[in-house]
RNA sequence: GGGCCGUUAACUCAGUCGGAAGAGUAUCUGCCUUUUAAGCAGAGAGUCGCUGGUUCGAGCCCAGCACGGCCCA
């Protein structure tokens, strides 16, 4: 049997257990970070000497220079790296022994003081080592880290281990997060939680996953909105509402798709459109202060700016002075279709008309909103729980968000007309009847609590990922998940059938 | 779903015209008590993604499949 790095390392770890020390002891009082003893090092370095203080850090080794007895080893915690020199004849006889057998990837324990070495870096001096866990395998590279993206999204601890960018894209993901919430808790939104199962799946305009619960012998879909139940917190005086969860929709994948992926939704009674619009900008501006300290930063080469007031076009508008149609093309349903045609716009001929309209927005006009725009006064058939225009009924008081290209947030005046409502839902039921998968289903239940009353409402959704990606500059969707949703891997296929694997 | 590209050692990558599988890092052995991708001497490490085909001979050419990336739908 040829001995693999694995093998080398697990007999290294089992000699030293037979010498008596644990190579996966349990924890380990840490008394410091590496990042408050480099700060003293700025703030305070006269007060480090060779008698004390003396410090005691933990940490994964991300390098080692051995000079047989003496060797220098990086290691990083959580708050960052620094150095550490050990000698023989400043530690005991165990932690000489483990000294002998480190790797890197393993975790150590080290106390000592801090001193300068010859070319000037600030180094802990060890006196205690501690071997707090053996690693048996070997990390990637130092020096050209990890590269390969199937086995970055997959073996994501690696990639945070190795990458410093990817640690920093999700801390500042985390701070995204919270910096919305504390922007509506500012303003007396309640936070909530409302079902990830759902027996209706509703909300949105998408194809759902379905499962199955056995003892209710029921079917459950995993919820492509949670906008129903919020509105109906809002029916129950919860006037202010927000949520910021997950959505699965069972579509393709690719660098702005994932399967599951985060959306705050947020319900605002007694607000309309302009309202939410108005809010949009101040929230964006207030995240992107908190997590930046700056509005205007760098996506993908171009410059981008939050600072207001943002555009607000209207659908047909942007359709004409970007899009590039007549307005006598969007008036008439053939013109329109010829138009699509002659711009290489694939479309459905049989669709209504106010579908057509909304493909070609999405293919002529989004990829050129590149600063934040808000298109408004969408087509009522594609918007089924928006609120009618007062003075054009076949539109609705809707609109989305777009930033370098990219849909961010889909907002609108609700409806609370609960016989509008009942209306929109049949039509949606007739369409999908008539072919459209992702027609909304027919949810009496979600009637019946508008019958009761919902003040008027506004409310809108911000996809999070899409945000995120924004503000760390990143161009895949994949970049900001820490755990992508990725095929079985090629090696766990063979000879393995997948449990619910179709026929082929 | 379609197009293009990729898959070679633990990691990053070479591999020419089809003719004996390579480098650096990591690992192992020896030396080495202030290094900065430490150094010196030596060693081990491969299902060239998988299956089939063409060929005297395939990492390389052809076909199918798997996984991934980018673009399009």
């Amino acid at each position: 049997m040829k001995k693999t790095e694995l093998d080398i390392r697990r007999e290294k770890m089992e000699a030293l257990r037979e010498e008596g020390i644990e190579p996966y002891p349990s924890g380990y009082v840490v008394e410091n970070t590496i990042s408050e003893i480099l700060a003293l090092t700025e703030e305070a370095p006269d007060s480090l000497t060779d008698e004390g203080p003396v410090f005691g850090v933990a940490g994964r080794l991300m390098a080692i220079n051995k000079f047989g007895k003496s060797a220098f080893v990086r290691f990083k915690d959580r708050t960052g790296q620094m150095q550490a020199y050990i000698r023989k004849d400043q530690v005991d006889e165990q932690a000489f022994k483990v000294f002998k057998t480190l790797h890197v990837g393993d975790f150590v324990g080290l106390k000592g003081t801090i001193f300068k070495t010859k070319t000037g870096e600030w180094t802990l001096a060890a006196r205690e080592l501690t071997l707090l866990c053996k690693s048996l395998r070997p990390l990637p590279e130092k020096y050209n880290k990890l590269k390969d993206p199937e086995k970055r999204y997959r073996q994501r601890y690696l990639d945070l281990i190795m990458n410093e960018e990817t640690r920093e894209t999700f801390i500042r993901r985390s701070k995204i997060v919270r910096a919305l919430r504390s922007f509506f808790d500012q303003r007396d939104f309640l936070e909530v939680e409302t079902p990830m199962m759902q027996p209706i799946p509703g909300g949105a305009e998408a194809c759902p996953f379905v499962t199955h619960h056995n003892a209710l012998d029921m079917a459950l879909y995993l919820r492509i909105a949670p906008e129903l139940y919020l509105k109906r917190l809002v029916v129950g005086g919860l006037e202010r509402v927000y949520e910021i969860n997950r959505n699965f929709r069972n579509e393709g994948v690719s660098t702005r798709h994932n399967p599951e992926f985060t959306m705050l939704e947020f319900y605002w009674a007694y607000a309309t459109y302009h309202d939410l619009m108005d809010l949009t900008e101040e929230m964006f501006q207030h995240v992107a202060k908190e997590v930046l300290g700056a509005t205007t930063f760098m996506y993908q080469g171009q410059e981008i700016s939050f600072e207001g007031p943002w555009k607000r076009i209207s659908m047909f508008n942007a359709l004409q002075t970007i899009g590039g149609a007549d307005k006598e093309v969007l008036e008439d349903r053939d013109k329109l279709i010829a138009f699509a045609e002659s711009k290489n716009v694939p479309i459905d001929k049989k669709a209504r008309t106010g579908k057509i309209i909304t493909k070609l927005f999405d293919a002529l006009v989004e990829p050129e909103l590149v600063q934040p725009t808000f298109i408004h006064s969408y087509p009522v058939e594609v918007s089924p729980l928006s609120r009618r225009s007062q003075k054009e009924p076949d539109l609705t008081e809707r609109f989305e968000l777009f930033i370098a290209g990219k849909e961010i947030a889909n907002g609108f005046s609700e409806l609370n007309d609960p016989d509008d409502q009942r209306g929109r839902f049949l039509q949606q039921v007739a369409d999908k009847e008539a072919g459209d998968e992702e027609a909304h289903w027919m949810d009496e239940d979600y009637v019946e609590a508008l019958e009761y009353g919902m003040p008027p409402t506004a409310g809108q959704g911000v996809g999070i990922d899409r945000l995120a990606m924004l503000l760390t500059d990143a161009a895949s969707i994949r970049e900001v998940i820490l755990f992508p949703h990725m095929r079985h891997a090629a090696s766990l296929k063979t000879g393995d059938e997948a449990p619910n694997k179709k026929e082929g």
